[in-house]
DNA sequence: CGGGGTCTTGATTTCATTCAAAAATGGTGG
DNA sequence: CCACCATTTTTGAATGAAATCAAGACCCCG
């Protein structure tokens, strides 16, 4: 809270950082600026009319979240981890796209690439049971991760992949033990991930029983 | 089946006609036409890897669907009832695309059409509790059907809803009935809908409890 | 007047949630 | 290095809601 980025005038193109929880914009503000994250993990928080806490999606390092598809943003980005980016001004940014768009004779994949993890949520979370979901979940992110010591790196808490999963903590917990004494994955530390059998864990997430 | 000229008056690009449960694109092929709904209602139908069947949302008239946002359709586009559409050649579409969004100095809200009941599902489904669904569901589209005799053409059977909401058809038609016997709703038809107190369905949506 | 599809209903089972509490983890300052 | 704290994860038992299973009713259509 008293670090400096909380400055409202920021440069087009300069490099900010964020601490884990903190916000890089809100659900309803108007979207006039596009985040491409450098490094780290961000989330995409949206708030139900109840105030139930729902996570559209995960963003890692190489996408751009707040693109001007819309005149306001659609849902509140904040930093799981702590997060590198670069923000462009939305004009800018529309120019670039309008003139590489040309080139191209489609649309950039850049939307496709925002709308997208948002879309596969919606496939996942409409199948029953848990452990297809966590399974496939876990493959849609597994690729994304950096890698170190010979296990991924892993640091989404258990009530932001239940939030993703709309599922509670506990069921979360419950089957990621499940998958560890199958075989299928192992957790050497809290944040660390390793794929033992990655055919079986989509099997799984292919609606495979165990 | 029917006289090829049943209809003379169509617009400059190709008027075509569907009937219910007909495909007008599929999931994975090249995305190289737009499909602008006149009239009737369209599923965008995804199957997950085992066969189950998910709907990722509904089309109405005046919605454009199948935007070359990815090189391939990311769903199946199936008639749920009668449907008149227009097609357009995917790079057409794109230069008027350009034109006008250079013009605005933003995206076309075209784009964002098409995501929005798709981002919007994924909300629905991942809050729970049977009756909060059906009634966040019924309120997102009860807006676009047209009106007939005092009651709402509702011609989308149960179990597409059920696909829709990612519950089954039994609990759907539970869900319905409760609404009606709480004198929510009525269904003077299979395929009507009268609100009877829209107040209290948006209350039920935001999970007040019955 | 069938007949196939959609819808409806009840009984049972299954699965995830809820509630409650303990254990592990990470960070902090002495 | 260790004690201490807050946070996150883990576990168990009870509860509850929706899925499943199995019929039956209804409705449009030929």
């Amino acid at each position: 809270m008293l670090s400096p980025v909380s400055q409202p005038h920021q440069f087009s193109a300069v490099g900010q950082r964020v601490q884990p929880g903190e916000v890089l914009f809100l659900e309803g503000d108007p979207s006039n600026q596009v985040y491409e994250l450098r490094s780290g993990i961000v989330r995409g928080v949206s708030v139900s009319c109840e105030g139930e806490r729902q996570i559209s999606a995960f963003f890692f390092a190489g996408d751009q979240i707040g693109l001007p598809v819309a005149r306001e943003y659609r849902f509140t980005a904040e930093a799981v981890t702590e997060v590198g980016y670069v923000v462009h001004s939305a004009t800018r940014w529309h120019e670039t796209f309008l003139r590489s768009s040309r080139e191209e004779g489609r649309l950039l994949p850049s939307i496709c690439a925002e709308q997208d993890p948002i879309f596969r949520r919606g496939i996942i979370i409409g199948r029953n049971g848990v452990l297809v979901r966590i399974c496939a979940f876990l493959i849609s992110v597994v690729d994304r991760l950096p890698e170190e010591g010979g296990a991924l790196v892993f640091p989404l808490p258990q009530v932001d992949i239940a939030a993703y999963l709309a599922i509670t903590p506990e069921t979360t917990c419950r089957g990621f033990r499940q998958l560890r004494e199958m075989g299928v994955i192992s957790m050497p530390r809290r944040d660390r991930l390793r794929l033992i059998d990655r055919g079986w864990l989509e099997a799984l997430a292919s609606g495979m029983q165990p």
